[in-house]
DNA sequence: TTGTACGCGTTATCAG
DNA sequence: CTGATAACGCGTACAA
């Protein structure tokens, strides 16, 4: 094994010094530098980096946690691993299945300080067992949550389901069916835009049942089929996300249903799935979020961050409204 | 800070007896056990991880480098991630997004002992620099390669064409167009297949041109426009991966093109968006893919692995055919 | 500008 | 069964 004493004593130097020159600080004669590298390069010498860990009590990794890879997470994951990258730092995923134990282990590896800082997308635990690991090190979380401890980089829904809906009221519908999620604290933001807009235009309440829990593509291929059954039709569909919607439009289109002819569709997210069925949906840009993210874990780490993004969402108008 | 030191000050023992507490070693006195835990619970003591890699010379980190997250690689890192998660190692995923630089990071974390193996979903240095690397760990790769330095787990795409251009020969198609993509060494596989069935059927030369490098939505999309301004059409067309495949298919609706009526379509990999639509695709086991990529690094790490599956491809038959 | 010596926190050997 | 103590490899006061 090859080590920095190594290098010292073939270059007829001391540690110090070779640890000087490996990290690049002045105050060294030129040629013990030039002697030192050459030596390095002869050896193909490494400084062992559990080593370099220990002593400055830094690993610069940085852990993802999230469920797991899904059209929404993975543009957020990409972009934060693209920040991290730039500033030096590694990063770590951890995809937890929405398994407690899972996300466990990487809470406890931000405690054993394996990890410096962690981002939450999902969470499985409940928040004050997360929050009881922020004394460890620095968290920060995508979900809606107002902490003292785990700052947050959400974005209100409120705001982005009410162009949804105003989208909609625009383009002459007025029998709107919601379909809700159930991830994190989102739903009752839009239940709540949905209130504010059915009050604004005086919309009756047509009856329509709340559908939640809704987030897969076979769930958007359900309510299509109960869409069919029924007597009374929405006009218009407001779905949870874009793998619903494509749900719901793949379905419908298999059945011979047009949209938005027979019933206008439209989605939350704008991942690829919603460019590729010309789905109109509402996107928000996940990777300011991600930057933000690493902004703000970088400033609790007591480093010079880079300033934060102003987020907005955005209404991208498609075929199927 | 609280180590290992303090424990033993406070349990009144030495630091060997803690670190024998807390690696479960036999040959502890049971009282003296109870209060070294009880010292440890009450002071949220955890061993410091830098150390305890550095003494162990090992960090049970495993780097996973892929150009980017696509619809193939995708299950591929998942798989892997459960399974390194099953024995107790953990996964840092570098994502080169095909920049040699960027591979580099993950190669000199191997090197400087920050991983103890290295996968290789997609490489964007040459070959022999990838190996000069494969002193300081074990590298397995996903993609084709022969070396004795660096295994792969990489099918061979040769069957999996030939399976795909049977089955089109046996719904009755005889005029197909051949899109290839250029990742890897796949594609020599797939036109000695296809040179060898054309062959065995006797097929004449139709003179299509034959697509290169052929990997994204988009380009299906464009293959779709090219393919409406030819007066000889090809009857069917297979596709590198069920991207193109998708674009192919959604474009020609978009213009009223019937699938199979006018023209028949194939793809590759039957991922999410082959499921959605519909499309006849050849399936591969890439989660098998990984999980010998595992065992291979374990055995490597001399540690105890698990069997290697064998892998097979299988025929997924829709309705694009 | 350089070297000595110590500390980072842990594990393992070895003598008792 | 237990405790000193020597590594592991690196960075850095401090003294020169």
């Amino acid at each position: 094994m090859t080590n920095i004493r190594e290098i010292a004593r073939l270059a007829g130097v001391s540690t110090a010094t070779v640890s000087r020159v490996i990290n690049d600080h002045p105050y060294v004669n030129a040629e013990k530098r030039r002697k030192v590298l050459e030596i390095i390069r002869q050896l193909d010498y490494v400084p062992n980096s559990s080593a370099t860990s220990l002593k400055k009590g830094m690993t610069r990794i940085v852990g993802v946690v999230s469920a797991s890879y899904t059209t929404s997470s993975t543009p957020f994951i990409q972009a934060f691993n693209i920040i991290a990258q730039q500033h030096g730092f590694n990063v770590m995923l951890f995809l937890t299945d929405n398994d407690c134990e899972k996300e466990r282990i990487a809470l406890e590896m931000l405690r054993s300080k394996q990890l410096d800082a962690l981002v939450c997308l999902h969470r499985a635990n409940e928040w004050p067992i997360i929050e009881s690991y922020a004394k460890y090190g620095p968290i920060v979380t995508w979900q809606r949550l107002v902490s003292e401890h785990i700052p947050s980089v959400f974005m209100d829904q409120y705001q982005g389901y009410m162009l949804s809906l105003e989208h909609l009221y625009a383009r002459g519908y007025r029998r709107i069916l919601n379909v809700y999620s159930s991830r994190g604290l989102n739903t009752p933001q839009r239940i709540r835009a949905y209130d504010d807009f059915a009050k604004k235009y005086t919309l009756d309440d047509i009856g329509f049942p709340d559908l939640h829990h809704m987030m897969s593509i076979a769930d958007g291929e359900h309510i299509a089929r109960w869409w069919i059954e029924q007597s009374q039709k929405p006009e218009a569909i407001a779905c949870s996300n874009d793998d619903v919607a494509a749900g719901l439009l793949t379905e419908f289109k298999r059945v011979g249903v047009s949209i938005p002819g027979d019933v206008a569709i439209i989605g939350f997210d704008n991942n690829d799935l919603a460019r590729l069925l010309d789905l109109t949906t509402v996107h928000y840009p996940s990777d300011k979020q991600a930057e933000n993210a690493f902004a703000i874990l970088l400033d609790r780490l007591g480093q010079k961050a880079p300033p934060l993004h102003a987020l907005e969402f955005e209404l991208i108008e498609r075929r199927s409204t």
